[in-house]
DNA sequence: TGCTCACGCGCG
DNA sequence: AAAGCGCGCGTGAGCA
């Protein structure tokens, strides 16, 4: 390592490290009230005091001795009357959802009705702990039902009832341990049975369920893990007699096949700004949930001598090489993208055992927000793991060794204790497919991850000035505009073009136009493309201009450039690949998002993505082109296959041109709409594909339909009737997924995987076949990097994956070959359910906006 | 200054 | 142009 290395590293601009997108918790320095002073002051001073209450000390009713305890959040108008809880509208709702002979006790956090059947504060229903603890201790129940907000916090200290419903969580109440069962309140389910779209009484009448189920079937008893690290069996490998000891552990490991989680703390969030990775790496920790080991790396305090440091690196070799092991992480990915920088790729790794307790909590769980270590050991253990020890998780490298190593020891630990405890989970719910199917995507995206994108910076820096010069037209001539000048005579400000409030105020009030009035969204006036269109109006038709330039430089340009944001050390970019985040099974794509480049209009733009000039592993001359490999109709060919539809595997078959079909048929049937398309059969046909085909698929309404294509009441009637008499195998799979969504609370992709209530029904129509088409993309990237590795070829690494596309970067030289290779992975899908022909279309080009058609190829020749 | 929110818009 | 679902990210604005 010389100095002029260490200083490229630190003069360049790194990727500011984003912000954890899950993380939950905000550290504002707001000032918490004492509420243990308010504990102790009890009913004294209580602010909710009046005396219109007839019950101001609401004691709790039902049985003395219950396996229940619901718990809510403050007595309502009915129960202060009448002195009795739960038996308002939304009590009522509860005694009867909750289906059950089991005794019950019911209480609230709050023993005094708030003005108004408000949910109490913090500050109300703290001063009533004690009581409603010393009760809960006294009754003894098995499981305390959280319902609502208020009551979540009571327990746990969580705010978002949306993220914890449905969850049991171990919690101790004076010495005592118990179970939560947090649920919806009542009274949000009825309201919002007024206005949501979600079936939100769904899913609270299947968390009931699920409650009654568990506590049927009986279950672990409660058991929260003590806090700290002080105790455990934390062994630090700080020297050499450290690192032969730790050895020893390893081989013991590998030889009894044992379970083996890691965590890896650095520096940073990605590796490639550190020359070497390994610059980065700060320290490992492992555990196999009774021995927990850690290792500093590169910590400034370390103390190693180069040699040292060679060696503990050698040794942690050894447990990632290791077959035996069955190597563990919490979001596997982000480890690999180190590890395998550092230790260079190993094909072995494909071959050894690897887990990842974020694919089994995503695997049970895909809510947004429930993926964090910290969110899973709270559901799981009753703990904040990231307040057990003090650590500003911004500044590992700042911070004192020892406490790093403890707080690296206690995620490997907790990260071991949490996989036995899903894995359990995950087989008794019978989703031990989906989680291998999802265990074989680390290696790939990392992989997909790490060969990055080669920009032409040239183009780059060309196409934003070019921009920047239009931009500041188009601005001039909008501000020069008469309604520009109309806008600052009666607000008395210059109009800022790119604010939407701004535009607002200057269609709707000072212009006073009608196009932007909307009755769905909550500001009654959209600025929209849509809306500013129709104004047909010029300074409308230049601010969407502008909009287009500014968002093309701001979101496609202006972090590309050499030193930008996004472009890492190694000059390349490294988008992300996440398989983790979307709600379908699909992947999405960050830092930047390379799965939402312009294509249609500005397409232009693609061009700063360029093709490498060497040979990744000779490092020689080798220049390459883009070859993109497009699934067609994938979600048509999914829908045939999960509805089972005559109809659709024969035009697949048959390659037979089914918008055509429907074009000419309702040609036939309103020779208006056809003239409104100038007789042009290829007009109407595309109109019918996005306006009547798809959205009949996907659940839009008949009505809209045919309003949007200006078909008559009853022609539209009889083209529906035919539509779906031909299509009836679809219509007949569409009622019988709704009733299992129904009865279930959640729908299944043809690979198993789940998405759970609540949905509307749209959602429930279009989750599986979303997410069923994904898999067989990404099945195909899979395999295709499996054998990269295996056969010692790039190329057959996917470098993006945008839905139904794989692209790839491919030496010229060998162009042909190795396409056809690409094409022939990907028409042979591993999954037996696929039983319909697929096809893919192949582009190649120098750079990503020169593609050509090279050639479209089926699986059934 | 840093945060969250709504909006708008790019892609499949 | 118009339907549905799925994403990430830039901007402006309000809040502390």
């Amino acid at each position: 390592m010389t100095l002029s290395l260490f200083e490229t590293r630190l003069s360049r601009a790194k990727p500011k490290p984003m912000a954890d997108r899950r993380s939950c918790g905000n550290n504002n320095n707001k000032i918490e009230p004492d509420y243990s002073r308010l504990r102790e002051l009890g009913c004294k001073g209580c602010p909710l005091y009046s005396e219109h209450l007839q019950h101001p000390k609401m004691k709790p009713t039902g049985s003395k001795r219950p396996v229940i305890y619901v718990l809510g959040e403050a007595p309502g108008e009915t129960e202060d009357e009448r002195g009795e809880q739960f038996i308002g509208r939304s009590g009522q709702l509860l005694r009867k959802a909750l289906d059950t002979d089991m005794p019950i006790r019911w209480n609230n956090c709050c023993r005094r009705r708030p003005p108004n059947n408000r949910a109490p504060a913090r500050v109300e229903w703290e001063r009533c702990r004690r009581s409603v603890e010393q009760d809960i201790v006294e009754s003894k129940p098995a499981v305390v039902l959280a319902v609502g907000a208020v009551a979540l916090q009571w327990a746990i200290g969580e705010t978002t009832i949306t993220k914890w419903r449905g969850k049991w969580a171990p919690i101790v109440i004076e010495g005592r341990s118990l179970w939560i069962y947090p649920i919806l309140h009542p009274s949000f389910v009825l309201r919002a049975s007024n206005y949501a779209e979600e079936d939100w009484e769904l899913v609270f009448r299947a968390d009931l369920r699920a409650l009654v189920a568990q506590i049927d079937v009986g279950g672990p008893d409660p058991q929260v893990e003590p806090p700290g690290a002080a105790g455990r069996d934390i062994c630090y490998a700080r020297d050499a007699g450290g690192l032969a000891r730790l050895a020893q552990q390893i081989a013991r490991w590998d030889e009894h096949k044992t379970v083996v989680a890691f965590d890896i703390e650095t520096a940073g969030l990605r590796p490639y700004g550190y020359l070497p990775a390994s610059m980065g790496w700060l320290s490992i920790a492992m555990s196999d949930g009774d021995h927990t080991w850690a290792v500093p790396i590169s910590h400034r305090e370390s103390m190693w001598s180069p040699d040292d440091q060679k060696e503990a690196r050698a040794v942690v070799e050894t447990l990632l090489r290791s077959k035996g092991i069955v190597k563990v992480a919490h979001n596997l990915p982000f480890e690999l993208e180190w590890l395998t920088l550092i230790y260079g790729h190993k094909r072995r790794w494909r071959r050894t055992g690897w887990g990842d307790t974020m694919v089994q909590a995503y695997v049970l769980d895909e809510r947004k927000g429930v993926l964090s270590l910290d969110h899973c050991c709270l559901h799981r253990f009753g703990i904040h793991l990231k307040q057990q020890i003090g650590m500003d998780r911004g500044k590992l490298a700042e911070s004192p060794i020892g406490k790093l190593l403890e707080y690296n020891a206690l995620d490997a630990l907790y990260t071991a204790k949490l996989y036995h405890v899903q894995r359990e989970e995950i087989e008794w719910e019978g989703l031990s497919d989906v989680y291998r199917l999802h265990m074989r995507r680390p290696l790939t995206l990392v992989k997909a991850q790490q060969r990055g994108l080669v920009l032409d910076f040239d183009a780059v820096d060309r196409f934003r000035a070019k921009l920047g010069k239009k931009i500041a037209r188009a601005r001039k001539a909008i501000l020069a505009s008469d309604e520009a000048v109309l806008y600052r005579e009666k607000t008395g400000k210059e109009l800022s073009p790119t604010s939407p409030p701004q535009v607002t105020v200057l269609f709707r009030n000072v212009l006073r136009r009608s196009e932007g009035a909307r009755d769905k969204n909550k500001s009654g006036y959209s600025v929209d493309d849509e809306s500013l269109s129709a104004m047909d109006l010029p300074v409308a038709s230049d601010i969407l201009a502008l909009r287009k330039l500014l968002k093309i430089k701001g979101t496609y340009l202006d972090e590309f450039t050499r030193t930008g944001k996004l472009i890492h050390a190694d000059g390349r970019l490294h988008a992300k690949f996440n398989d983790l985040f979307t709600a379908t099974g699909r992947l999405s794509s960050d830092s930047p998002n390379m799965q939402n480049f312009p294509k249609r209009e500005d397409a232009w733009v693609r061009a700063i993505v360029t093709t490498p000039k060497t040979h990744p592993l000779t490092g020689q001359s080798c220049p390459h082109v883009i070859v993109s490999a497009d699934y067609g109709q994938i979600e048509y060919r999914v829908i045939g296959i999960a509805a089972d539809d005559a109809y659709i595997k024969k035009t697949l078959k048959e390659r037979y041109d089914v918008h055509l079909d429907w074009a000419e048929r309702v040609a036939k049937a309103a020779p208006h709409v056809y003239r409104r398309y100038g007789k042009d059969i290829k007009k109407l046909r595309s109109e019918i594909k996005n306006a009547m085909v798809f959205p009949a698929f996907y659940g839009a309404s008949p009505d809209k339909i045919a309003g949007y294509l200006g078909l008559g009441k009853r022609t539209a009637h009889g083209l529906f009737d035919e539509f779906w008499e031909e299509f009836a195998g679809v219509r007949k799979w569409q009622q019988r997924l709704w009733k299992q969504y129904q009865k279930d609370g959640y729908v299944e992709c043809l690979t198993g995987r789940r998405r759970r209530a609540p949905l509307t029904r749209n959602m429930v129509l279009n989750s599986p076949i979303q997410g069923s088409a994904s898999d067989i993309v990404v099945d195909a990237m899979n395999r295709l990097s499996v054998r990269a590795d295996k056969e010692k070829e790039p190329a057959f690494q996917a470098v993006l994956n945008v839905h139904d596309d794989l692209t790839f970067y491919v030496p010229v030289d060998r162009q042909e070959e190795l396409t056809a290779e690409i094409v022939h992975e990907m028409l042979a899908p591993s999954f037996d359910w696929v039983t319909v022909p697929l096809s893919v279309e192949v582009l190649v080009g120098e750079n990503w906006a020169a593609m050509k058609n090279v050639g479209t190829y089926y699986s059934d020749g």
